[in-house]
DNA sequence: AATGAATGAGGCTTCATTCAT
DNA sequence: AATGAATGAAGCCTCATTCAT
């Protein structure tokens, strides 16, 4: 249990099908909200967060800018439900794969495959989130965004560093930093990525496990320490 | 020469001490007005270019806001100059490195030190392209932007290539594919790189380059062809 | 039907009471709405358009400047409201005087009288015209004027050619410049004329027309062709 | 003598060849300074007063606009000059229609010659008197303006009064009213009077004086009074 | 005579948000 | 659940003018 605590449905377990609803002011669920929400995602994403105003959602969902005040009490709660979204989802996958109990190898492959595997469903917040960290970071309200980054960077470190000790990767690499440089190639892909290109996200993962896993060179490794 | 075509002088030798003149009507280059760029650019780092206002450069700078103007004729044309500065001096060192006539994976290792090289002195105005790139992108004037990025990365796939029709690289790795993620993992790490840390950028590109030619991976290459 | 063709709500015929309505982006009609064009219109006469800020306009009306952009969405649109208004209206009257099938000197007649009749209910829209006509002609926005004076140009020359072809007028003046002399002495008016002095719009009219068509000399006319 | 007292070069006969000298602050004269009145009067005329920045003024003439302020203590100032340059020649050339002696019918034609013969050698200060009077006359400094103004409406309605007198013009007509009329024709012909056309400013005024004088229609005048 | 830098006031506009209906 | 009107703070930018050099 535990672990990743969004502001949004904090204890809420992976199983426990119970309606879901939000702890805060930011409102009660509602497929018009939901709606809502998805609108305003991808205007996140195309333009950016400050650059999307709330005129803009509303213009998209044809409503008035005033009348999203009934579903959300600020821009800021709506991005918000945008982040946390998909945080929950990639939490509870990651959750799911070290749980497995495959080897430190396979189960970081997994992890790839996971990450390259939200970059289609969950495309517009992994763009806002690429985008606009820098800026929402600054509120206080999204002191959960690095909670959850540490959380995710913890359940990697772990996992490289159980594969250096069971002679799986090479010893001389810095597990937080190969970390970093994994993480940031994945998300990063958002930028460049679309579907319907030579490769989807599958092939991506795949290609990309290989490089990591083997190294660009071709013949013997240079250097290498037990 | 030729090549990259920013939008300030890019022509310009890198040994050629000629004076220094802009080609357009950004205005003419000066030591005060270059230290303003300096000032508005850490600005734009650290709070992302929409967020801060012209206010607080000219606060910084201990004038007033309008002041501004008397040396540049927008807000953009600042962030254009903080841009196209470090593209400049990106784009002459790759050409240096590619003109050395050293072999692929010598050159791409280079390349890579290259890259990881301007984290540093360049810092601000690649934490600027990295955050503020999507929304920068939407405006005419930043085209060449995409131009340069276009050129660099023309420069990296032939590398990629020749290294692998030398042998040198493995075939089975898509050469565009597999230089995204290399400029990537380099220019995000910016987001976290703090100078002063375990390692400096030399030695974040040294780590870098061994995982990226010898995989992360210990014992033989998983799959590997000719 | 059709001809002037102001960007707003030209083709409305001068009988149907339909539902007031714009054609473009400059907002749909209300009684606040035109309130507000109104006390723009006062202020623009008095003090150029030019030279009235949005936020004496919004002074006037009890708001602060930036709830103006609730109803239009620049000043040009404000003024542009009010110039349009005044000229839809006036083509309509030119279009009866000239559909009423009288002798060309009598619905010349009633073309000036129209165009005295115009001073008061739109003295404010004919002072703007006026005075600043020269600056906003410069905006692609406004070439709808234009195209409107082109129409009305017409219309007058027309009438005085017939008055020509049937012996009523003159044959020795040109018609253009005639129109473009009647014209300017009519709008110009407005500059001076102050409801209440000692002539009435219609007594200016009837003062034009006399000295219009007999001429300020007594006796015989000098000169003189079939 | 005396009469209309510009600003400027007051009291200054008109055969005086005495140096020209400004009596107030507004500097001496010279070469330089004249040339450039003459480029502000064109930038004046063109995009009107306001609409004209001091900067535009200085790029037309090559300069920085602080060095304006070597020449001018404001902008005022400029078209100050421009605007009582053309009164004082005006006014010069009606004191010497009047000073002619001949029969009011013969002098008033002699007057609106006059008028018409300004337009091509004063275009630029005429169209900056017609489109930007409303706004300049706000400020006291132009208060003389209207003095001229009032001196000019004398001597024209002087005239129209003696030519009803000897029976050469109608009594029925309002003496100030027509002079108003006139003047407006005339110089609102500035707004659509361009050299090189069908007529030139000469057959201008022959054209108007014909209508004026004879009136548009044909056969016998309608009412008539002795 | 002119430059180059800056001032200071103010202009138009944007936009998240509120609130009575 | 939504409208329509407005707020209030702030943003970018303009421009006549000043002044030391």
């Amino acid at each position: 249990m535990g672990g990743v605590t969004t502001r949004k449905n904090s204890g809420q377990s992976t199983t426990a099908p119970a309606k879901r609803q939000r702890a805060t002011s930011s409102g009660p669920a509602s497929e018009r909200r939901d709606h809502l929400v998805k609108l305003a995602a991808e205007l996140f994403a195309r333009k950016g967060f400050q650059a999307t105003t709330v005129r803009e959602i509303a213009d998209e969902a044809g409503i008035l800018s005033g009348s999203l005040y009934h579903h959300f009490d600020s821009k800021e709660t709506i991005v918000d439900e945008v982040l946390s979204t998909f945080l929950d989802d990639l939490v509870a996958r990651y959750r799911t794969a070290i749980g497995s109990g495959a080897d430190p190898r396979s189960t970081l492959s997994e992890m790839v495959r996971i990450g390259f595997g939200t970059l289609e469903p969950h495309r517009a917040a992994i763009t806002v989130m690429q985008n606009d960290w820098n800026y929402l970071r600054q509120f206080e309200r999204f002191n959960y965004l690095v909670k959850a980054e540490d959380e995710v960077e913890q359940i990697w470190v772990a996992q490289i560093k159980a594969g250096q000790a069971a002679g799986q990767f090479r010893a001389d690499v810095d597990p937080k930093l190969t970390y970093r440089m994994i993480r940031d190639t994945i998300w990063v892909a958002v930028r460049w990525f679309r579907p319907g290109g030579r490769l989807n996200t599958t092939g991506l993962a795949e290609h990309y496990i290989t490089v990591l896993f083997d190294g660009l060179a071709t013949g013997e490794r240079t250097s290498q320490q037990a």
